[in-house]
DNA sequence: AGTCAAACTGCATAAAGATGCGTTGGTCCA
DNA sequence: TGGACCAACGCATCTTTATGCAGTTTGACT
């Protein structure tokens, strides 16, 4: 391999964002194209970690709405503040909740923002990749 | 058949609000259950028309966050009205083209409410099967 | 350096899902 | 009533995805 698996995940998600991911074929493919050598069983694999999945005829992130409801994470020791368009707090916060991160120790929610108390500061890590990625 | 397609759909969408729906072959056995025949082939076409996606080890409806940004929906044939919180319609809008409903023709999306156009009646109730609980 | 454990991957194959085609049962209209 | 038309299905089959297993690589620790 002369790429790592990190990069094949950002190049994956890339092409799931530009909707171009049909297959997994497909997606073997186009990382061909970009160098990187992985099989399909790989890139099925790959798909469960980074949580996606297949609706119609593509893949696609399953917390893409989640993502594109938060507009800004700000953290301040221990807490994360986070804003939403209004009225959708309560539903960034609950998702976050469901999540079950072990070091995020609560979340209250207003109408457009959300504070959530952090056991450690590490934790501001896994809250930005569920935030930015998938759940 | 003793029951009809849209009693068949709504037994599947609550199996899947319930997370007991892993497979096509599941739901097909689970439908058998509740007296109701059909194959796999058939939830194969059920699934696509209600815009289910399979992720990790359970179908799931693709808009359970879509779901609570709904505030109200409205039929004016052709044409459905949605309405949403303040500066999310196009979320909700996207997220519905990505159920990718046969019956759909197209969404357009302002700040707070979304018009869909149907391509006939019928499609209303997949839509509104989408959009709210099992009805 | 040498060793062990864990992570990663490909291969082969099983499992799961999608679809072309033909049949059936209903509806509409002359 | 007879026929045209159409949505809904099942069957058989093809495509797509998941996974058990074994070989290889990576890293941490003597």
């Amino acid at each position: 391999m002369t790429a790592t698996k990190a990069e094949r995940h950002s190049a994956i998600l890339e092409l799931v964002t530009h909707g171009s991911a049909h297959t997994q074929h497909a997606i073997a493919a186009a990382l061909a194209r970009r160098g990187m050598r992985a099989t399909q069983a790989t890139i099925s694999r790959d798909i469960q970690e980074l949580g996606l999945v297949r609706s119609g005829s593509g893949y696609r992130s399953s917390s893409g709405l989640v993502r594109e409801l938060v507009l800004s994470v700000e953290f301040i020791d221990p807490m994360a503040v986070i804003r939403t368009p209004p009225g959708t707090a309560n539903l960034v916060a609950r998702r976050i909740d469901e999540a079950a991160l072990p070091g995020i120790a609560g979340t209250v929610a207003g109408d457009d923002t959300i504070i959530a108390v952090l056991r450690k500061r590490s934790a501001g890590r896994a809250l930005k990749e569920l935030l930015a990625n998938a759940g």
